[in-house]
This record gives structure tokens, sequence and C-alpha cells, in this order.
DNA sequence: GAAATAAGTTAGTTCGTACTAACTTATTGT
DNA sequence: ACAATAAGTTAGTACGAACTAACTTATTTC
């Protein structure tokens, strides 16, 4: 109570204060920078159309945002060409994800969450959470380097381990791997996974692959599988040689 | 990600429901129903004015937001005459007010918050944890009762002790009592009266009053004190027989 | 290299939530 | 009783964030 609309998560502490203070982005603002970087993690600049889809909303909308963005100096836009995060927008996506993956490791060692069922909790939760409660979370923790999924958590100083990884799909045939991460969002294949024992440390060795994004065959532990195209897509692998153990 | 508009916190799970299923209230609808609940427990339907100040804004955007909570039947208004909670935003009130008690509760006992820094941190993540989060939070606290300040916490279906309580300032001279909640609204305050031991479950006699809002003397334990009438005004006690103990 | 298609932008609208200024109603004090 | 004051409402404006429809630019395909 008590809160005006400006003042929000990163700081209404002292009425009185010196420093200019940028105001809060607003919860959009945030998720936008975070698909932004996560689409550039694939190497090139986010389109309009990669945007609207990641968060469910009309191109038409992206590029009003994006323009309110970049007035902000918090992504450089060329025109039909896409985005990129400036210095600053990245900072705050990775800080936005530093929360996102603290929250989601705090909630399934603490609070008993499903691996799989943790993530639109922490979707939201990430807005209100504040970086000192969000370092509460980490100690608690034992300050992780990684999210149940396996994704890399960032300091709060924004740096992050950004190596690419492979995903199941990429495997050339009798290649050994052990499964880094997956994606998180989809709980249903995350369950399907799991049962299948495709999770994080797992070792599989892709035995056979059928053209044209038929079922891929591999083998994890003892055990052998045959999964999707869309279900390897989600499984980013670490390739091992084969004497690796 | 992948949220739309409104797809909160009260459930966008499955895709394809039946059920109509009301949108979610945004954060400032919340928050003005929690305002007018508890200016309500005052005894009065709750004044523009009141509402106001408590929230931060001019009455006249009190006016408009009181218009469109009607329209979606979660107040009666009387014009000029202020506005009350309708049963079903009395529900929503409570389970708000449940949410935040929780949240402040585990903040407390469980990352080491201190007792006078937590309020604000709840203020926003009330609005974004779902009523999951908030039962695991509840039961890893044992399902508390009452919250770091001694106010009862409703149950998720909204039922709560509404008992009326007198302040320190309502004391008649020799009265004993015991201190059962406070004010959690200014830190500072909070500090001030923790470091002279007046904390939920202290014990006090009030020894004496000066007139137009003078100090007030009372002994807590076997310490003497003198406090001032805005800091007894955000103690609440219970009063005791002289015989009780 | 032009036509077809896909991608992106602009214009115009809507809704929630705030604001200030001007006006109206209620309460109070003499 | 009625003027002064306090409280509350309306009107008009702004901004963020979404939408659809219409248009423009880029890319692909023949
Ligand atoms: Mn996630
Ligand atoms: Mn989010
Ligand atoms: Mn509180
Ligand atoms: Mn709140």
């Amino acid at each position: 109570m008590s809160a005006r609309a400006t003042d929000e998560r990163s700081g209404a502490r002292s009425t009185h204060r010196a420093v200019p203070r940028e105001k809060a982005l607003t919860r959009q603002a945030e998720d936008y920078l975070k698909v932004i970087y996560e689409i550039e993690q694939g190497g090139s600049p986010a389109a309009t159309t990669d945007i609207a889809e990641q968060l469910g909303i009309a191109a038409a909308s992206v590029s009003g945002m994006l323009q309110r963005l970049a007035r902000l100096g918090l992504v450089k836009v060329e025109r039909y060409r896409g985005a990129r995060l400036s210095a600053s927008g990245r900072l705050i996506a990775l800080q936005l994800i530093r929360r996102h993956r603290i929250i989601e490791s705090f909630l399934v060692t603490k609070l008993g969450y499903g691996w799989d069922d943790v993530h639109e909790e922490a979707e939201r939760l990430e807005h209100a959470a504040s970086a000192d409660l969000v370092d509460r979370m980490a100690d608690a923790l034992g300050n992780p380097t990684a999210d149940p999924h396996g994704a890399p958590i960032p300091t709060a100083a924004g740096r992050v381990d950004e190596r690419r990884l492979s995903s199941i799909a990429d495997l050339p045939i009798g290649a050994r791997a052990r499964v880094v991460r997956m994606s998180d969002r989809d709980p249903e294949l995350l369950r399907y996974l799991k049962k299948r024992g495709i999770v994080p440390g797992a070792i599989l060795r892709l035995v056979e692959r059928e053209p044209f994004d038929g079922p891929i065959s591999l083998t994890v532990g003892r055990a052998k599988q045959s999964i999707g195209a869309t279900a390897a897509a989600a499984v980013y692998v670490e390739k091992l040689a084969r004497t690796d153990r």
C-alpha cells in the first residue's frame, strides 16, 4: 500500500533522495528484454515476429514497445531488421534471469515444487522479488550456479556462462553426450522426458535418426528410447568423447 | 513469458476451459480492496479521501476506481458517502491479506528478514504469489495463525478473527494489558517500539497520560517508559484483569 | 527480374490507472 | 439559517500496453 505508480521493486526506500533514480520498468518491459536476450543467444538480432510469438502477443504491439525500449536506451532497433539489447538492457535482462532462476531453484528445493511446475510461478515472482530477497534465497541454497533445469544462474553483476549447447536434435549418430539443461517452458514435455530418464546429468548415446523430423533412437543409461524431434530439440547436451565417462 | 494480459496469478492453467473464469484483478484493484477492508474495520464505510490517503494517490483517482470496482460487483458505493465491500470483494481482500501475512511470516522465519523490514516486500509479492505457493509457505511454517506483527492470518476460505482491539492510546490509567499486535507500516516506528520491549506478547501497565496527545507513561515488564501518542496508537492491546497473569 | 509471400510498420482504437482543474454536495460553526 | 470549509465528483488529459486493419518493405520463388 501507499505506493505510487512508480514506486516499484527497484527501490522506493528513502523518500528524499539525491540520486536521479531511473524509474522502474514494468513487468512487460522486463519480459521483452528477457525474450530479446534469449533470442539473441541464437546469434542474430531478435525479430519482431519472434518476440511476438514468445510473448503471445501481436507483432504490431511489439513494434510499438521496441520504440519505447529504444527511447529508454535499452535496445538498438534497426528498422525491418530486428532489435539488439544495449549494454544496460542486457544487464537488466540478466538480472531478471538471475531472479527467475534463483526463484525456481528455491521453490523446488525449499518448497517442494515439482521440477516441471515451477516456471510459471517464477515468471510472475521474478518481477516482484527485490534483489535483496533473491540474494537471501541464493544464500539459503548455498549460491547454486544452475537452476533445476540446468540453466546457469547469472551473478548479480550480470556475468553468466553463455556457451552454446547443441540439442539432441543436432547430435550425429553414434555420439555420446551428457544432458546439461532443458527448456523449462512446457511442464508436460518435462514430465515426459523425466519419465524416460532424460534429465540434467544423464548420459546418452544417439543410436539412429529417421529423416523428415522422424523419431530419434537413443540409449539412456542401459535403456533404449525413441523420442520425437520436438522433444529432442528441447534437450541441450554436451558431447563426450567415446572415452569420456 | 507467453502470458497474455489476462493470464495472471489466478490461473491460466488449461487453455481450453469450460468455466467462464472471471479475469484476474490488477495489483491496483487488489490493493484498493484491501484498504477498503481495513478502513471498514473501523466501523463505517471507506471514505474516498481515506482510501486516497492510504494509497498515496489523488481523491479523484479513487472516485474513478470505485466506479470500476462497483461495476465488477466488488464494492457497493453510495455517492458522497463512501464504499463498502460486497461479499465477493471481501473474499478477495481477505485472500490478499492472507497472502500478505503468510509471506511476511515466511520472510521473517525462513529468510532472516527483520520484523520491521518485511512489509514493503510483501506488499509486492502478495500480488504475484499463487494460492498454491502461499499454502506451501504456510505448511512450511506449521500453519501459523498470526503474522510477525501479531495480525491474524485469514484462512483460504476467508475466515479471520475480526475482534476489535483497543490501542494503548485508549487504555484507562492503571489498566494492565497484553500487546497483541502492532501496525506494520512504519519500519522506524517498529524499531523504536521493539527497542523499548513493546512487542506482541509484552505485558504493560498504563501509569499516566498527559492531556492534548501528550506523553503516555507505562511500565513494560519492570521498566518504565514514556511514549508519544502516535506510537501509542500503533500498538493494539488486550486488557487484562488485575488478577490475570 | 517480376510476382507472390512473409515480415514489419503505422494508424486508429480501447482499457486501466493516474493526474489537475473546475464544479457540486455535505458538514459545521456562528 | 446560511456562509465557509471540507469532501467528493466530473471533465479532460496522459501514458503504457494491448488490439485490428491497412499499408510498406524484404525475401523467396518461378
Ligand atoms: Mn523458467
Ligand atoms: Mn516474467
Ligand atoms: Mn504488512
Ligand atoms: Mn500490495
